[in-house]
DNA sequence: AGCACGCCGACT
DNA sequence: GTCGGCGTGCTC
């Protein structure tokens, strides 16, 4: 009787094992999904290996319950890609796994009678004649079509409609028939490709040639320098093959018009996936993906472990953008695990960005990565000026700078528009008592509660609690509370009094919360109207706004001087991506940067010299400060309700590596509180370590989950482990 | 993570 | 007298 080991969902670094009754007819095999006894419940687990030599002998083993997948729903590449990320990031198998898997797969959703339905017309829909259709044009156009092809149901429901095909299905001139998703069929694109300039056409060349190898490539192009055509040039011949590609892109705003783009050009089954998604639309994609009808999809994060059939070519848009990276549960980096699945799969990856990450600029001066550069801009337009504007000793309407609002009106005047932007939504971050200095706290969270006015309510942005706005003071109980510092709402209420004969549009979460209002704002902003747009992060990301020809930054200091030693890469990066926006139509932009000190050596390398010349002295000073990615790093955080607890659980493992590193090049900062001591009623704390050797700091690691699951403390505290971690806080 | 067992405070 | 709080232990 065969021995299966399963991988469970559950968070413990163990395998189970399970026994199975031996039937002749049946066979597992591993990667298959099986369902088993698991204490009280019933869990799916992966089959990850049969016979084990070492397996659970301190009692009976019980039987699984049920086989549920008689082909493996996970291959041997995803398998191994996988296995790796487990270690990698010292998370557990299980939860690793069935992360890969679409959710209705983890539930135990068996996958036999999942097929396309496809439209055809039966033989007597064939000969029958068009007389049958004078009285509906409708029908007349579907007959006329499905006479040339068949169609998938989806199609002929979104192209002509429900009522349509079943009136012809009732006719009996047409069936649906079940069919299984088979490997995609290559057309030649729709579109003609379009000229590439001579940087272009050495990139295209480079990634074409390296197809059907693992090669690393970077692609660094300044925004509008025509990356995109690099990407769809690339990706034809892959597609010729009759090879799959696969798009990984930071978040789904931006899909839509990727996936236009690429809709236009190429004639083969192109899928999105992200997070809105349906489970049934993810399943399908899931297939499509498996059986190789889907030739590419564009998708984020998580679409890295769709089951491709015969991947080609992996490419990253956007390579340095942090919603890359998972930030909880299993934190795994998709541009890290990408390069991983390219060297399984043996093909290329090809990493995108107008600001690349210092960790790619790190691995083309290792030679891990191929350089690629388009230093132009593919039309003809002007690169924006970016420029100054010293707020010391300046009179502050409303966070504006005089200067700042002349230069605002006048663009508006001409007729274009104006972006301000903002990374602080709600109308200020606190409310302040003129009598004694008190600040509105939030009662759970070591930070202030942000004042919305129309809302009339506090908020926390880190916990979410609300409460109403206090009339008095909690301190001395006076009744002058007044709000300080600026957000977005602020700035918009400002704004529409200081300059009324413009419309305003405001985009960050609270203005687009509404399902569809973020289509709408864009509309409106798409529609070319002169206007003010003012928001968050939420602007600095892909969007195209040809008709913007002056963007302000309001607060540039804020990241100036920060902790966090990304910021600084992090600032750099948002203001190239935010002055990629001005000037993209027929005017030349503009990019207005408030700040208290113009002089900073960070500001005046990137307007001077550009984001790759402040890459380069960055990296330089992580080299000298011994930063990532000149070193490895991994962070322990640990939270709970008694400070201490977090503090002494830290310090056990803090003294363990102290410990090690008498043998191993290790270093560590902490314990320490996190940079938000206390979030939503629990205290935090954490521990960095660092070691220039990779394998020294995994060897680490793997000693502290030891540790940690020996140890009796771990349990009181709530803890996590994020290997190359991003964020600090 | 779930889910049980188990031992101490405020309620029908 | 019971319902239920969350500490502790276990899952092949």
């Amino acid at each position: 009787m065969p021995i299966l080991r399963v991988a469970l969902p559950v968070p413990l670094r163990q395998h189970f094992d399970y026994q199975m009754e031996t039937d002749e007819n049946i066979s597992v095999s591993i990667g298959s999904r099986v369902l088993v006894p698991f204490g009280k419940r019933q869990l799916v687990g992966v089959v990850w290996q049969i016979d084990p030599s070492d397996s659970f002998t301190d009692a009976v083993l019980k039987p699984i319950t049920q086989l549920l997948d008689p082909v493996p729903v996970l291959g041997p590449m995803l398998r191994d890609l996988l296995s790796f990320a487990a270690d990698y990031y010292h998370h557990p198998l299980g939860d690793v796994l069935t992360s890969a898997l679409p959710a209705l797969l983890r539930e135990g959703r068996l996958l036999n009678n999942e097929k396309q339905k496809l439209l055809q017309l039966t033989a007597e829909g064939q000969s029958c004649s068009d007389i049958l259709f004078k009285r509906s044009a409708k029908q007349l156009a579907l007959w006329l079509q499905l006479k040339q092809t068949a169609f998938t149901e989806t199609v002929a429901v979104s192209e002509f409609s429900r009522a349509t095909m079943q009136q012809l299905i009732d006719k009996g001139i047409a069936e649906l028939i079940s069919q299984p998703f088979t490997p995609f069929e290559y057309l030649p694109e729709k579109q003609k490709p379009l000229p590439l300039n001579p940087a272009q056409a050495l990139s295209v060349t480079a990634v074409v040639q390296a197809l059907g190898r693992f090669e690393r490539f970077l692609l660094e192009g300044v925004t509008g320098s025509g990356k995109t055509e690099v990407y769809l040039q690339a990706i034809q011949p892959v597609l010729a093959k009759g090879q799959q590609v696969l798009v990984l892109v930071p978040e789904i705003g931006l899909t839509p018009q990727t996936l236009a783009r690429f809709e236009k050009r190429f004639a083969v089954p192109m899928l999105t996936w992200h997070s809105n998604m349906t489970d049934h639309e993810r399943l399908r994609c899931w297939q499509r993906s498996q059986s190789g009808d889907a030739a590419i999809v564009i998708g984020t994060r998580s679409a890295l472990f769709l089951p491709f059939r015969n991947l080609g070519l992996l490419i990253i848009d956007e390579e340095h953008d942090q919603s890359l990276k998972q930030q909880d549960g299993f934190r795994y980096h998709a541009r890290d695990l990408a390069v991983k699945r390219a060297s399984l799969e043996q093909c290329p990856i090809l990493l995108g960005s107008a600001t690349p990450s210092l960790e790619s600029l790190y691995n083309v001066q290792q030679q891990k990565f191929i350089h690629l550069q388009l230093p132009e801009r593919a039309t003809s337009q002007q690169v924006p000026k970016i420029e100054l504007l010293d707020l010391k000793q300046q009179v502050l309407k409303n966070g504006l700078a005089d200067g700042t609002l002349a230069q605002i009106r006048q663009t508006l005047k001409r007729g274009q528009q104006v972006m301000l932007f903002l990374n602080r939504r709600g109308f200020a971050p606190a409310l302040i008592c003129h009598e004694c200095g008190w600040l509105t706290e939030c009662l759970h969270c070591s930070a202030f509660t942000t004042y919305h006015k129309q809302s009339r309510q506090l908020i926390c942005h880190h916990c979410a609690a609300t409460r109403p706005v206090p009339h008095q003071c909690g301190n001395c109980g006076s009744t002058q509370l007044a709000p300080v510092g600026q957000g977005t709402e602020q700035l918009e209420e400002q704004l529409g009094r200081l300059i009324p004969e413009f419309p305003i549009t405001r985009l960050d979460r609270d203005s687009t919360r509404r399902k569809g209002s973020l289509e709408a704002h864009l509309e409106t902003i798409h529609s070319g109207t002169p206007q003010l747009i003012i928001g968050t992060q939420m602007l600095a990301k892909g969007h195209h706004f040809p008709a913007v020809s002056l963007v302000v930054v309001v607060d540039v200091d804020g990241a100036l001087y920060s902790s966090d030693f990304r910021a600084s890469e992090q600032l750099a990066q948002l203001l190239t991506q935010v002055s990629g926006r001005a000037g993209r139509g027929d005017v030349a932009g503009k990019v207005l940067l408030q700040t208290h000190y113009p002089g900073h050596p960070l500001l005046q390398d990137v307007i001077q010299n550009g984001y790759h010349s402040f890459a380069r002295s960055a990296l330089l000073e992580r080299q000298q400060t011994r930063l990532p990615p000149y070193q490895y790093m991994a962070m322990f955080r640990a939270e709970a309700l008694d400070s201490a607890v977090c503090e002494q659980w830290l310090a056990l493992l803090q003294q363990h590596t102290a410990l090690l590193a008498q043998q191993a090049p290790l270093q560590w900062l902490g314990p320490v509180k996190a940079p938000l001591e206390k979030k939503a009623g629990k205290f935090r704390w954490q521990l960095q370590l660092f070691s220039p050797d990779r394998k020294a700091l995994h060897q680490l690691l793997a000693a502290l989950m030891q540790l940690i699951q020996s140890s009796a403390l771990s349990r009181k505290v709530k803890w996590q482990l994020d290997v190359d971690p991003l964020d600090l806080s």
